[in-house]
DNA sequence: ACCGGGATGTTCT
DNA sequence: GAACATCCCGGTG
Protein backbone atom coordinates (compact mmCIF):
# COMPACT_ATOMS: atom_id res chain seq x y z
CA UNK A 1 0.00 0.00 0.00
CA UNK A 2 1.35 3.71 -1.30
CA UNK A 3 1.73 6.24 1.56
CA UNK A 4 1.79 9.31 -0.24
CA UNK A 5 1.59 11.84 2.69
CA UNK A 6 0.85 12.48 6.31
CA UNK A 7 -2.87 12.90 5.54
CA UNK A 8 -3.34 9.80 3.49
CA UNK A 9 -5.26 6.65 5.13
CA UNK A 10 -4.32 3.10 4.15
CA UNK A 11 -6.94 2.99 1.03
CA UNK A 12 -7.43 6.61 -0.15
CA UNK A 13 -7.21 10.55 0.73
CA UNK A 14 -9.95 11.61 3.57
CA UNK A 15 -13.03 13.66 2.19
CA UNK A 16 -12.67 17.25 2.71
CA UNK A 17 -15.01 18.58 5.50
CA UNK A 18 -16.34 21.34 3.30
CA UNK A 19 -18.69 18.56 1.31
CA UNK A 20 -19.92 17.64 5.09
CA UNK A 21 -21.17 21.02 5.32
CA UNK A 22 -24.69 20.79 3.01
CA UNK A 23 -28.20 19.34 4.03
CA UNK A 24 -28.13 15.79 4.92
CA UNK A 25 -30.03 14.68 1.93
CA UNK A 26 -27.73 16.65 -0.16
CA UNK A 27 -24.93 15.22 1.89
CA UNK A 28 -26.05 11.17 1.60
CA UNK A 29 -25.54 10.59 -2.36
CA UNK A 30 -22.58 12.26 -2.44
CA UNK A 31 -21.48 9.63 0.31
CA UNK A 32 -21.83 6.60 -2.23
CA UNK A 33 -18.60 5.39 -3.45
CA UNK A 34 -16.50 6.29 -0.61
CA UNK A 35 -14.44 4.00 1.73
CA UNK A 36 -14.95 3.14 5.19
CA UNK A 37 -11.75 1.89 6.75
CA UNK A 38 -11.26 0.81 10.34
CA UNK A 39 -7.96 0.08 11.95
CA UNK A 40 -5.19 -0.73 9.34
CA UNK A 41 -2.18 0.89 11.07
CA UNK A 42 -0.26 -2.41 12.38
CA UNK A 43 -3.70 -3.95 13.16
CA UNK A 44 -4.94 -5.72 10.15
CA UNK A 45 -7.49 -3.53 8.96
CA UNK A 46 -11.06 -3.83 7.27
CA UNK A 47 -12.79 -1.54 4.51
CA UNK A 48 -15.75 -0.97 2.31
CA UNK A 49 -17.12 0.86 -0.04
CA UNK A 50 -20.52 2.95 0.97
CA UNK A 51 -23.40 1.56 -1.64
CA UNK A 52 -26.45 2.36 0.90
CA UNK A 53 -26.96 5.31 2.55
CA UNK A 54 -30.06 7.30 4.55
CA UNK A 55 -30.46 11.03 5.16
CA UNK A 56 -31.39 12.34 8.66
CA UNK A 57 -32.41 15.46 9.54
CA UNK A 58 -33.08 17.23 12.94
CA UNK A 59 -35.99 19.74 14.45
CA UNK A 60 -37.53 19.37 10.29
CA UNK A 61 -37.39 15.75 10.77
CA UNK A 62 -39.86 13.77 13.13
CA UNK A 63 -37.69 10.39 11.88
CA UNK A 64 -34.52 11.49 13.00
CA UNK A 65 -32.66 10.85 16.51
CA UNK A 66 -32.34 14.61 17.09
CA UNK A 67 -35.31 15.78 16.66
CA UNK A 68 -36.42 16.16 20.05
CA UNK A 69 -32.78 17.71 21.02
CA UNK A 70 -30.44 15.91 22.60
CA UNK A 71 -30.01 13.27 24.67
CA UNK A 72 -26.83 11.25 26.08
CA UNK A 73 -27.56 9.04 23.31
CA UNK A 74 -27.41 11.00 20.82
CA UNK A 75 -25.22 13.69 21.87
CA UNK A 76 -22.37 13.34 19.15
CA UNK A 77 -25.01 14.43 16.63
CA UNK A 78 -24.49 17.61 17.91
CA UNK A 79 -20.66 17.85 16.88
CA UNK A 80 -19.12 18.87 13.91
CA UNK A 81 -19.66 17.26 10.38
CA UNK A 82 -17.63 14.79 10.13
CA UNK A 83 -18.38 13.17 13.73
CA UNK A 84 -19.45 9.27 14.15
CA UNK A 85 -22.36 8.62 15.56
CA UNK A 86 -22.53 5.39 16.66
CA UNK A 87 -26.55 4.33 18.75
CA UNK A 88 -27.53 0.83 19.73
CA UNK A 89 -30.27 -0.23 17.82
CA UNK A 90 -32.81 -2.54 19.19
CA UNK A 91 -31.13 -2.76 22.22
CA UNK A 92 -28.48 -5.01 19.92
CA UNK A 93 -27.12 -3.86 17.01
CA UNK A 94 -24.86 -1.39 16.38
CA UNK A 95 -25.65 1.46 13.38
CA UNK A 96 -23.20 4.17 12.36
CA UNK A 97 -24.07 7.74 10.72
CA UNK A 98 -21.92 10.90 9.32
CA UNK A 99 -22.65 13.60 11.12
CA UNK A 100 -23.63 16.40 8.29
CA UNK A 101 -24.61 20.02 8.37
CA UNK A 102 -24.29 23.14 9.15
CA UNK A 103 -22.45 23.35 13.10
CA UNK A 104 -25.19 22.25 15.81
CA UNK A 105 -28.24 21.19 12.87
CA UNK A 106 -27.48 17.46 14.42
CA UNK A 107 -28.41 15.99 10.93
CA UNK A 108 -26.78 12.70 10.22
CA UNK A 109 -26.26 9.80 7.25
CA UNK A 110 -26.93 6.69 8.38
CA UNK A 111 -24.53 4.09 5.96
CA UNK A 112 -26.97 1.01 5.41
CA UNK A 113 -24.84 -1.25 3.63
CA UNK A 114 -21.12 -1.34 2.21
CA UNK A 115 -19.36 -3.70 -0.57
CA UNK A 116 -16.32 -5.35 1.44
CA UNK A 117 -13.42 -4.33 -0.02
CA UNK A 118 -10.44 -5.06 2.22
CA UNK A 119 -10.03 -7.15 6.11
CA UNK A 120 -12.73 -9.99 4.46
CA UNK A 121 -11.51 -13.15 6.93
CA UNK A 122 -11.86 -10.58 9.96
CA UNK A 123 -15.32 -9.63 8.75
CA UNK A 124 -15.95 -13.52 8.23
CA UNK A 125 -14.77 -14.12 11.53
CA UNK A 126 -17.25 -11.37 12.65
CA UNK A 127 -20.62 -11.85 11.03
CA UNK A 128 -20.50 -16.08 11.28
CA UNK A 129 -23.80 -16.12 10.07
CA UNK A 130 -23.29 -14.75 6.16
CA UNK A 131 -23.30 -17.41 4.23
CA UNK A 132 -22.21 -15.84 1.48
CA UNK A 133 -19.84 -12.18 1.43
CA UNK A 134 -21.93 -10.00 0.02
CA UNK A 135 -24.28 -10.98 2.77
CA UNK A 136 -20.93 -9.46 5.29
CA UNK A 137 -22.41 -6.04 5.51
CA UNK A 138 -25.75 -5.51 3.36
CA UNK A 139 -27.34 -3.50 6.32
CA UNK A 140 -26.11 -1.08 8.95
CA UNK A 141 -26.19 -3.34 11.83
CA UNK A 142 -24.48 -6.02 9.87
CA UNK A 143 -21.85 -3.44 8.86
CA UNK A 144 -20.95 -2.67 12.14
CA UNK A 145 -20.72 -6.15 13.18
CA UNK A 146 -18.42 -6.60 10.05
CA UNK A 147 -15.70 -3.73 10.48
CA UNK A 148 -16.02 -4.19 14.17
CA UNK A 149 -17.40 -0.69 14.60
CA UNK A 150 -19.12 -0.52 18.22
CA UNK A 151 -20.01 2.05 21.05
CA UNK A 152 -16.73 2.75 22.06
CA UNK A 153 -16.35 4.42 18.54
CA UNK A 154 -19.18 7.13 19.20
CA UNK A 155 -18.03 10.36 18.73
CA UNK A 156 -15.19 9.47 16.65
CA UNK A 157 -13.23 12.10 13.89
CA UNK A 158 -13.78 10.75 10.34
CA UNK A 159 -11.95 13.39 8.70
CA UNK A 160 -8.79 12.35 11.23
CA UNK A 161 -6.11 10.32 9.82
CA UNK A 162 -4.64 8.84 13.01
CA UNK A 163 -8.68 7.97 13.46
CA UNK A 164 -9.13 4.32 13.93
CA UNK A 165 -12.42 4.69 11.92
CA UNK A 166 -11.79 7.09 8.83
CA UNK A 167 -13.66 8.17 5.38
CA UNK A 168 -11.77 8.27 2.53
CA UNK A 169 -11.89 8.60 -1.25
CA UNK A 170 -10.29 6.22 -3.10
CA UNK A 171 -10.92 7.57 -6.90
CA UNK A 172 -13.99 6.07 -7.29
CA UNK A 173 -16.82 9.21 -7.91
CA UNK A 174 -20.00 9.54 -6.54
CA UNK A 175 -22.89 7.65 -9.03
CA UNK A 176 -24.26 10.77 -11.52
CA UNK A 177 -27.56 9.04 -11.34
CA UNK A 178 -28.06 7.54 -7.32
CA UNK A 179 -31.58 6.22 -6.93
CA UNK A 180 -33.60 7.60 -4.13
CA UNK A 181 -35.99 6.08 -2.41
CA UNK A 182 -38.01 6.25 0.70
CA UNK A 183 -36.47 5.47 4.13
CA UNK A 184 -36.91 1.84 5.64
CA UNK A 185 -38.49 1.09 9.20
CA UNK A 186 -38.98 4.10 9.99
CA UNK A 187 -42.65 5.19 10.95
CA UNK A 188 -43.13 9.00 10.42
CA UNK A 189 -42.24 10.83 7.60
CA UNK A 190 -42.15 7.55 5.96
CA UNK A 191 -42.38 9.28 1.80
CA UNK A 192 -39.76 12.00 2.05
CA UNK A 193 -37.14 10.01 -0.39
CA UNK A 194 -33.89 10.14 1.21
CA UNK A 195 -32.37 6.58 0.82
CA UNK A 196 -29.70 6.92 -1.85
CA UNK A 197 -28.44 3.99 -3.20
CA UNK A 198 -25.45 2.72 -6.14
CA UNK A 199 -27.96 2.22 -9.20
CA UNK A 200 -28.16 -1.75 -9.35
CA UNK A 201 -25.32 -2.80 -6.92
CA UNK A 202 -26.34 -5.96 -5.52
CA UNK A 203 -24.89 -5.09 -2.08
CA UNK A 204 -27.80 -3.20 -0.86
CA UNK A 205 -29.73 -4.05 1.75
CA UNK A 206 -33.06 -6.51 1.73
C1' DA B 1 -41.66 -17.40 -0.97
C1' DC B 2 -43.86 -15.10 2.95
C1' DC B 3 -44.81 -14.36 7.76
C1' DG B 4 -44.32 -14.23 12.98
C1' DG B 5 -41.68 -13.77 16.89
C1' DG B 6 -37.54 -13.23 20.01
C1' DA B 7 -33.63 -10.60 21.65
C1' DT B 8 -33.21 -6.09 24.48
C1' DG B 9 -30.91 -0.61 25.59
C1' DT B 10 -32.71 3.93 25.26
C1' DT B 11 -36.32 7.01 24.94
C1' DC B 12 -40.93 8.51 25.25
C1' DT B 13 -45.95 8.41 26.72
C1' DG C 1 -45.69 0.03 29.24
C1' DA C 2 -44.60 0.67 24.32
C1' DA C 3 -41.89 2.02 20.41
C1' DC C 4 -37.73 1.73 17.99
C1' DA C 5 -33.13 4.13 11.80
C1' DT C 6 -32.46 -4.51 13.09
C1' DC C 7 -31.38 -9.16 12.36
C1' DC C 8 -32.04 -14.04 12.64
C1' DC C 9 -34.65 -18.26 12.85
C1' DG C 10 -38.22 -21.44 12.34
C1' DG C 11 -42.93 -22.31 10.62
C1' DT C 12 -45.93 -22.61 6.74
C1' DG C 13 -47.28 -22.63 1.63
Amino acid sequence: MTRRGGSVGVGGRALSRRVLLDPPEVVAPQLLNAVLEVGGRGAPGRAGRIVEVEAYGAADDPASHAHRGPTPRNRSMFGPAGTLYVYRSYGIHWCANVVCGAPGTAAAVLVRAIEPLRGLEGMRADRPRARRDRDLADGPGKLCAALGIGGDDDGADLLDPDSRIRLVRDGVAPPPDPAASARIGISRAVDLPWRFCVPDHPGVSR
